[in-house]
RNA sequence: GUGCCUAUAGCUUAAUGGUCAAAGCUCCGCUUUGUGGAAGCGGCGAUACGGGUUCGACUCCCGUUAGGCACCCCA
């Protein structure tokens, strides 16, 4: 068999430097680099680069999708009267301890926290809620007409594990509604979510719901629970035997075959709904099918934050729960701004993850376009061109107009291919001659045709074009 | 934290254990010293790191590191 054969050989190949015999344009400044008695390099210490573990870029060719989703999102939360708020990124470690829940996953392993030299502990956000709701009860919100609806967005971080549709610096919106009880929040937060995933042309998702009580009713449906847990306790995995004791709740979406026997015919929590859970629930489920919202009722859904009572639901992407998870995720928080020390108000909120959403965006192949101005280029010839073109790109930027610039190149070849990749529409073309004669050249990109435009008419004729 | 998979240039890929690791895309330049898109040519640029086996390792083995995926849990 006769081997691949080698193409070249002989070249030269490496040492081949090139001592530069290129251009050593005067200019006394400093010119210092390239020459060719090499002064031995010094050693440069390598360091890694590489973002961090679950950290990612986004780099400029996939800002279309993040701006998309920001407009989207403002948009949206100023139709249903949600007012933003920006917290700090990062908080008094208790409030979320306290908030989120000392016995969740969050805290308990996912929380990045660190002490500042003066010994203080804070934390990361690993989630927004705790965050607005602190700053409700510091500004005294309670005062404002309630419900106060607040929304936000930006990075939370979670020390998970990364994987698909999981990072540790990931972005979040969030919509909250503080100080109503009434079921109508808690669809109006749902609507405003499955809006943000209607106008992002999101096909093919499920809201599942659930209510899990309050504080009256629920320990009664846990002691149920465990109670029947207990007697099958021989027949349930490692993990669920630690729930058993910690977070019973839980136990309900172990995925572990020889533990999902066991589930169907566990207690199930609407069964042990107060009255008024059960109210509040009916009432919800009735207010969504007003608005024609398909939900699926998920009595196995608990939700892993510790502040959740009543309400609780997620929307996934597809007819099933599988693949990245849950793109939104919320609840109603009845208890939180009482233990952070307000007084009794009911609240409940939603958020939803942007690089999963994304991610979606692109598996369904949604068409995301970038709003891109028509666009002129400035080309420029010689010192004076330069000059010019430098005036001439300012003045056109001062009247809103879009100018490309490759002023660091200097053949107009290399230009007009800048000019080229940019798509420009029409390229201005001043060398020596035009800027001596007060001209500049107008090319049109697409034909080709050039003419000879005074400058002094320039900016007439390219708005003119431009239209 | 546990398990599985992967690691060659900025990106996508190639190289029965055997010369100097090959290509496409991108980028820079030339073919045209004042004219882009096409074509041709040239240039920059890589075996993650450390050991081992071997006459010889991108290739086989071990370790480290990093990444992906799954579990746990969640956006």
């Amino acid at each position: 068999m006769p081997r691949k054969k080698q193409t070249k050989r002989g070249r030269p190949k490496k040492q081949t430097k090139r001592t530069k015999p290129k251009k050593t344009r005067g200019r006394p400044k400093k010119s210092k680099r390239g020459r060719p008695s090499k002064p031995k390099k010094p050693k440069i210490k390598k360091i890694s680069v590489q973002s961090p573990k679950g950290t990612h870029d986004i780099l400029p060719e996939n800002q279309k999708y993040w701006i998309k989703m920001r407009k989207t999102i403002n948009n949206v939360a100023e139709e249903y009267g949600f007012k933003r708020i920006d917290t700090p990124i990062f908080e008094d470690v208790n409030l979320y301890i306290k908030g989120t829940g000392q016995s969740t996953d969050i805290i308990q392993k996912e929380i990045y926290t660190f002490k500042t030299k003066g010994g203080d502990a804070y934390a990361l956000r690993p989630e927004f809620t705790p965050g607005i709701v602190r700053s409700y009860i510091e500004h005294g919100m309670k005062k404002r007409p309630q419900p106060v609806k607040l929304y936000t967005l930006g990075p939370v971080f979670r020390h998970d594990k990364p994987q698909a549709g999981r990072y540790r610096q990931f972005y979040q919106f969030n919509f909250e509604s503080i100080g109503d009880q009434s079921s109508l929040s808690d669809v109006q937060i749902i609507q405003a979510f499955i809006h943000i995933l209607k106008r992002l042309k999101i096909k093919n998702f499920t809201l599942y719901i659930n209510s899990i009580g309050c504080p009256i009713c629920a320990p009664e449906y846990k002691k149920a629970l465990v109670q029947y847990y207990r007697k099958h306790r021989n027949d349930i995995c490692v993990d669920c035997k630690k729930r058993l004791k910690e977070n019973p709740l839980r136990l309900l979406d172990c995925k572990k075959t020889k533990c999902k026997n066991i589930i169907p015919e566990a207690p199930q929590v609407v069964d042990f709904l107060c009255d008024e859970c059960k109210e509040h629930f009916k009432e919800t489920l009735e207010l969504l099918d007003e608005l024609e919202i398909s939900y699926i009722l998920d009595p196995l859904m608990v939700r892993g934050l510790d502040y959740y009572t009543k309400t609780v639901f997620e929307i996934w992407e597809g007819d099933q729960k599988s693949e990245i998870g849950a793109l939104v995720g919320g609840g109603r928080y009845d208890n939180l701004v009482e233990m952070f020390g307000g007084k009794p108000t009911p609240a409940v909120g939603a958020a939803a993850g942007f690089e999963r959403i994304i991610s979606i965006i692109k598996k369904q192949d949604i068409k995301v376009r970038e709003k891109k101005k028509p666009e002129i280029f400035m080309v420029q010839l010689g010192e004076m061109g330069k000059r010019r073109s430098l005036k001439l790109f300012e003045e056109f930027r001062k009247k809103g107009i879009r100018v490309g610039e490759a002023f660091s190149k200097d053949s107009m070849k290399s230009q007009l291919k800048a000019a080229d990749k940019r798509k420009a529409k029409i390229a201005l073309i001043i060398g020596q001659k035009e800027a001596i004669e007060e001209n500049v050249i107008l090319r049109d990109m697409t034909s080709g045709n050039q003419e000879v435009i005074p400058m002094n008419k320039i900016m007439k004729e390219v708005k003119k074009r431009l239209k």
